[in-house]
DNA sequence: AATATATTTGAACAGTTGTTCAAATGAACA
DNA sequence: TGTTCATTTGAACAACTGTTCAAATATATT
């Protein structure tokens, strides 16, 4: 690690401000790009305040549109709006039972990732 | 589980479309909401295929302000400006060495976010 | 069929965000 | 001190995003 450190700086960032071993290395080694565009799609759904409350109110419980909008003090259509972005990217699943339909996280998955980003926060 | 569908079949969404008992249950186990904005907080600076791209780059290696916009192909300033927003969000440290500034990740926890975000998008 | 209710959709607007460019720091060295 | 290099910062602009409102769809009821 010491000796890592000491050559990188050697080496960084005269003559070019390069470093093309280590660049080179990393961008063979990396995910690919749209591979990690996606992993940063599914962080921007999840990056929006009113869809962070829709989606920890139905960590609690299933929940129908208009509920959701009267716990979230929302109009339905903005809900609606939010939960259309949220299928999309597979993190709520729903069921229709007549004229009502009820949202639910897609799995548990779903729950272990926003709890984790919570005690981030909570640290 | 199928009891309680039904319960809520029957009590949603007549009546002011709004089934009181749930709605306040879920409002009082709730997060705080300053709390739920700061998780989105965070995801949000997750939710940029730019800041992923430097993550995942500094998840193999600690680098220097100017290889990383060599890898990235993006102006120094562009990266700059991303690697700001990382730090506020604590997502990345930073130590100085001479006139180079070298970044790394964290620490393990946000690495392990990060693949655990890849997971989620290969499923 | 006609009406009523729950939800979805599209268009438009305001507010936010990422990039670029130019200028300003900060650190080493002559 | 003056110069050079690495990085940061601020302002400006284009592109994107969330909300609202009005209209459309879907389902049940009469």
């Amino acid at each position: 690690m010491e000796e890592k450190d000491i050559l990188l700086e050697e080496m960084c960032c005269e003559d070019h401000h390069v470093h093309p071993s280590l660049i080179e290395g990393a961008q063979e080694a990396l995910p690919q790009d749209d591979e990690m565009l996606q992993v940063s799609e599914l962080f921007k759904v999840l990056g929006d305040g009113t869809r962070m409350r829709i989606l920890f109110v139905l960590m609690m419980s299933e929940m129908c549109v208009c509920d959701l909008s009267e716990t979230l003090k929302m109009t339905v259509s903005a809900v609606s709006h939010h939960l259309r972005i949220l299928r999309q990217a597979h993190l709520v699943r729903y069921r229709r039972a007549g004229k009502t339909v009820f949202y639910a996280l897609a799995d548990d998955h779903v729950k272990a990732f926003l709890s984790q980003g919570l005690d981030h926060v909570r640290e």
